[in-house]
RNA sequence: GGGCGAUUAGCUCAGUUGGUAGAGCAACCCGUUUACACCGGGAAGGUCGGGGGUUCAAGUCCCUCAUCGCCCACCA
C-alpha cells in the first residue's frame, strides 16, 4: 500500500497535479483516445459546447455550476464508451467588455473612449481581454473541467469572425437582414442602441401631468414625459369613447411652449378610455407604443431630442436642455399658462440598460434587424419565429429540442410569441464589424471587403448574441465544411442558466436552423441562479459572493462539485454555504480511509472471482442496482439524485455496514469466507470509484493512480463505466 | 397586465411513471472496536400551505383559495 494512504487526504497536494497527468496524457481530445484505445473509432459522439464565459474577468459559482454539470455529463460519457467532445471557450462579450475597459480606463487615467479613438480603444480591450482570457482557462482546470484545450475557441477570433461575416451575408441575400429606420432602445449614456433583452426595467415614482396644449385645444392629456410632447403629431382616443367622438380627423395647429406644433385627433384602440383622460398624447419618435401608431394613421414623426437625451426643438429655455431640466421648464410653463390641471404621483417602470445603468430613450435610427417573420423558401417556408418555434418540444409543437426541466418550454413558446424584429447593430466599437461597405450611393455586403477604392465600411459592430448564436458550429470550424462539423453536430446538451433561455438559447436555434437546416443541440439543461447561504444573490455590493477559487482551495475542487451539485435539482435556485462543502470535504477523505482500510486487508488477492458467500452475493446484487439507478438518473439528468446514491451508498452501506460487518469475518477461520469478503471489498471499492469519478474526479483518480490494481485501465478518466 | 414557479422535519432542500414520508445540517443520548473524531451507534422530530375533487390508493393528478418569489410587457 502506498504510503500517502496513512495520511488523511490532501487535496491540496492532489488536484493540480491530477489535472496535469490528465492534460498530458491527451484523454481530454475524444480523438487520442480513439488512437490510445480507449474509445471504438466508430463510437457514438457526444458533444457539448462550452457556454463560452464573457472575458470580462473571472468566474463565479454560477460557472463553477455549470462546470460541474457538464463535466459530470462528459466523463460519464466518456467512460461509457462514447467519442466524447466537450470544447472550451470564451465570449467577447462586445458591449460588457467594452464598458468595463472604458471604466476602468476613465477611472485610472481619466480618458473617455474619444480621447483614445476607436483602434487604441480596441487594442486596450484586446489586452484586457487576452488577460481575462488566460485567468479563465485556469479557473476552468482548477475545477476540473476535462475539456478538449485543443479545440479551445473566441468568439472573436479569426475563424468565428469569417463565420460572422459569412452568416451575416447569407441572411443579407436572403432579405432576412435588412437595414431600418425605427425606434430602438437608445442608450444616451452609452451611446448606442441595445436590445429589449439588454433592458432592465426599474420602479420608480414619478409626477402624472394632466394638462391641453393650449386654451383652445378641446381634448385633456396626461403624460409623464412633459418634454417629449413638442414631439406630438397626434392625439389618440378610443374609436368607441362617445366623449371624443365628434373630434376625430380634426387637425389643430398650436404653438406649445414656444414650438409649433401639429396635432390630429385620430381613432385608434391603442387608448384607454379608463386610463387618465382617456385621449393619449402621441409622440410617434420617443415611443414605441406612439410609433407604432404613427404606422397606422400615417403621422409624421418629429424628432426633439436626441443622442445625448437633449433637446433639439424650442427657444433658448429649451434648445439643448436635458429632458430632465427640459420638464421643468415644460411643467412651469404649463403653470403660467394655466393650462396644468392635475399633477399626481404615479408608479412608472422605468427602462434603464443593463450594462451602463443609461435611462433609455426610445429614438428612431437607422439600424440592422433581423426580420422573424419573413418565410424562408429554403426552410420549408417557415419564418425565423416558426423556426424556433417548431424546435422545441412542448404543449404547443412536439419539436425535437427537450428543456430540462420540462415546464421552462411554456416560458420559452411565450417569448416566442410576443418576439419582434431583432435589432442587431450597436454603436460600440468592440465587436464583429457590420460586414458592409458604402461608397457614395452605393452598398456592398460580402464576407471580403470589396475591391476598388473608397469603400468605407460601416462602423457599427454585432450584438454580441449575433456570434454567440452560431457557437455550436461556428466553434467546430463552419463555414469551413470541417470533419469536426461532420462527426460532433448537432451538439448533445446545451447546459447554461436558465437566465439565459431568451438571449442565447433562442438566438442559437434560430441560427442554427437557418444556417445548418438542423437543431443546435438535442437538449437544453438549465440549472438554476447559485445563492449564498441566507438564499441572496451574490453580489459585490452585497459582499456575499463566494470565489469558486477560495473553495477549491480550502476544501477542495472535488467539495466544491459535489456541493454544488447534490440537492440541486435542475431549474431550481440553490444555495450554499461552507458547512455544506465542508461535509464532502469530509466525505472525500471519507473514501480514502476506506481506501486505507481496503487496501490493507485485500493485498495479494487473486483477482478472479471467488465462491461468493451467500452475503455476498446479495451485496453483489445491491451494488449491481445502485450502478443501474445511478446510470438512470444520469441519463435522465437527475444529476442530483445520482450523486446523492453514491454518497448514500459508500458512507451508509458500504463504510457503516459492509466495512463494519467485514471486520469480524476478516479475522476468522474460515478461509473461504474470507476471500469472498476480501474479494468483494476491493470490488465495492472499485465500482464506488468508478460510479463517483465524475462527480468528484480528483480524489477518485489520485486513490486508483496510488493503489495501482493489476489488470485495470492506469486512468479511471478513461476506465470503463460500471452498467450493473 | 401576461407568463412561470414555490409552499414537505428547527434550518436548507430531495422525492423519477400515484403504491407504507427522505437526506444533509442543527439539536439530544451513548460510544474510542482492523480505516476514518474530517468517526461510529441510538433515539427524537412532519395531519407534505388551507379547502374541495378523481382513485382501491394522492406530497405526487384536477379545481379553488392564501402567501412568497421569478420572468416578460410600449398604459400614456
Amino acid at each position: 500500500m502506498d504510503d500517502k494512504f496513512l495520511e488523511p487526504y490532501d487535496h491540496k497536494a492532489t488536484e493540480a497535479r491530477i489535472y496535469k497527468e490528465w492534460e498530458e496524457s491527451g484523454y481530454f481530445n475524444p480523438d487520442i483516445c480513439i488512437e490510445k484505445g480507449v474509445t471504438a473509432p466508430d463510437a457514438e459522439p457526444y458533444t457539448i459546447m462550452m457556454p463560452p464565459p464573457n472575458a470580462t474577468g473571472v468566474l463565479h459559482m454560477g460557472h463553477a455550476l455549470m462546470l460541474t454539470i457538464e463535466d459530470i455529463l462528459v466523463r460519464y460519457h466518456r467512460m461509457n464508451g462514447r467519442r466524447t467532445l466537450w470544447l472550451p471557450g470564451t465570449d467577447h462579450a462586445a458591449i460588457a467588455t467594452q464598458s468595463k475597459v472604458e471604466k476602468e480606463i476613465s477611472k485610472k487615467e481619466g480618458k473617455s473612449r474619444h480621447d483614445l479613438g476607436r483602434e487604441e480603444l480596441v487594442r486596450r480591450i484586446e489586452e484586457f481581454v487576452e488577460d481575462s482570457r488566460s485567468t479563465i482557462r485556469s479557473q476552468i482546470r482548477v475545477m476540473g473541467a476535462s475539456c478538449d484545450w485543443s479545440r479551445e475557441a473566441f468568439t472573436f477570433d479569426e475563424p468565428r469572425n469569417r463565420a460572422v461575416r459569412t452568416i451575416f451575408k447569407m441572411m443579407y441575400d436572403d432579405g432576412l437582414i435588412y437595414q431600418g429606420n425605427r425606434i430602438v432602445n437608445w442608450d444616451p449614456k452609452g451611446q448606442t442602441t441595445i436590445s429589449d433583452d439588454e433592458i432592465v426595467h426599474e420602479e420608480r415614482v414619478t409626477k402624472l401631468y394632466t394638462f391641453k396644449y393650449s386654451p383652445d385645444f378641446p381634448i385633456s392629456i396626461s403624460t409623464t414625459r412633459p418634454e417629449t410632447k413638442v414631439g406630438d403629431t397626434a392625439v389618440a382616443v378610443h374609436p368607441d369613447d362617445p366623449r371624443y367622438k365628434e373630434y376625430v380627423g380634426k387637425e389643430y395647429d398650436m404653438v406649445f411652449a414656444g414650438v409649433p406644433i401639429h396635432i390630429k385627433i385620430v381613432a385608434d384602440e391603442e387608448a384607454d378610455p379608463a386610463f387618465g383622460t382617456g385621449a393619449l398624447g402621441v409622440t410617434p419618435a420617443h415611443s414605441q407604443a406612439d410609433w407604432a401608431i404613427a404606422d397606422r394613421h400615417n403621422l409624421p414623426r418629429p424628432q426633439v431630442i436626441n443622442e445625448f437625451a437633449k433637446m433639439t426643438v424650442g427657444g433658448p429655455e429649451l434648445l439643448g436642455k436635458k429632458t430632465t431640466e427640459a420638464r421643468e421648464v415644460i411643467v412651469s410653463w404649463l403653470r403660467e399658462q394655466n393650462l396644468l390641471e392635475k399633477e399626481e404621483d404615479t408608479k412608472q417602470n422605468i427602462s434603464t440598460a443593463e450594462r451602463t445603468g443609461g435611462v433609455v430613450e426610445p429614438l428612431p435610427k437607422l439600424q440592422w434587424f433581423i426580420d422573424v417573420n419573413k418565410k424562408i423558401s429554403a426552410r420549408g417556408n417557415r419564418s425565423l419565429k416558426e423556426l424556433m418555434r417548431d424546435a422545441v418540444a412542448g404543449e404547443e409543437k412536439d419539436g425535437p429540442i427537450r428543456i430540462v426541466p420540462e415546464h421552462f418550454s411554456k416560458t420559452y413558446f411565450n417569448w416566442i410569441n410576443n418576439l419582434r424584429d431583432w435589432c442587431i447593430s450597436r454603436q460600440i466599437w468592440y465587436g464583429h464589424r457590420v460586414p458592409v461597405w458604402y461608397r457614395g450611393d452605393e452598398m456592398y455586403c460580402g464576407v471580403e471587403a470589396p475591391e476598388g477604392a473608397g469603400w468605407e465600411q460601416d462602423p457599427d459592430t454585432l450584438d454580441t448574441w449575433f456570434s454567440a448564436g452560431i457557437w455550436t458550429f461556428s466553434a467546430l470550424g463552419w463555414p469551413e465544411k470541417t470533419e469536426d462539423l461532420k462527426i460532433y453536430h448537432p451538439t448533445h446538451v446545451l447546459e447554461t442558466g436558465y437566465e439565459i433561455l431568451f438571449f442565447w438559447i433562442a438566438r442559437m436555434i434560430l441560427m442554427t436552423e437557418y444556417a445548418l437546416g438542423e437543431v443546435p443541440f438535442k437538449t437544453i439543461y438549465l440549472h438554476g441562479t447559485v445563492r449564498d447561504g441566507q438564499g441572496r444573490k451574490m453580489s459585490k455590493s452585497l459582499g456575499n459572493g463566494i470565489d469558486p477559487l477560495d473553495i477549491a482551495e480550502k476544501f477542495g475542487a472535488d467539495a466544491g462539485r459535489m456541493a454544488l451539485i447534490a440537492g440541486t435539482a435542475p431549474g431550481t435556485d440553490s444555495k450554499i454555504s461552507e458547512d455544506k462543502i465542508k461535509g464532502y470535504k469530509h466525505f472525500a477523505n471519507k473514501i480514502w480511509n476506506i481506501t486505507r482500510f481496503v487496501l490493507s486487508n485485500t493485498e495479494n488477492i487473486p483477482s478472479e472471482e471467488p465462491a461468493l458467500s451467500e452475503k455476498d452475493a446479495a451485496h453483489v446484487k445491491e451494488l449491481e442496482t445502485l450502478c443501474r439507478e445511478v446510470t438512470a438518473d444520469l441519463e435522465a439528468y437527475r444529476l442530483h439524485l445520482a450523486s446523492e446514491k453514491i454518497y448514500h451508498y459508500i458512507w451508509h452501506t458500504f463504510a457503516d455496514v459492509i466495512i463494519e460487518e467485514a471486520k469480524p469475518r476478516l479475522l476468522g477461520a474460515d478461509a473461504a469466507d474470507k476471500l469472498s469478503c476480501q474479494w468483494f471489498l476491493r470490488e465495492a471499492l472499485l465500482t464506488s470509484l468508478q460510479l463517483l469519478h465524475p462527480f468528484m474526479p480528483f480524489v477518485t483518480e489520485e486513490i486508483w493512480k496510488s493503489a495501482r490494481w493489476p489488470n485495470l485501465s492506469p486512468v479511471l478518466m478513461v476506465e470503463k463505466w460500471p452498467k450493473g
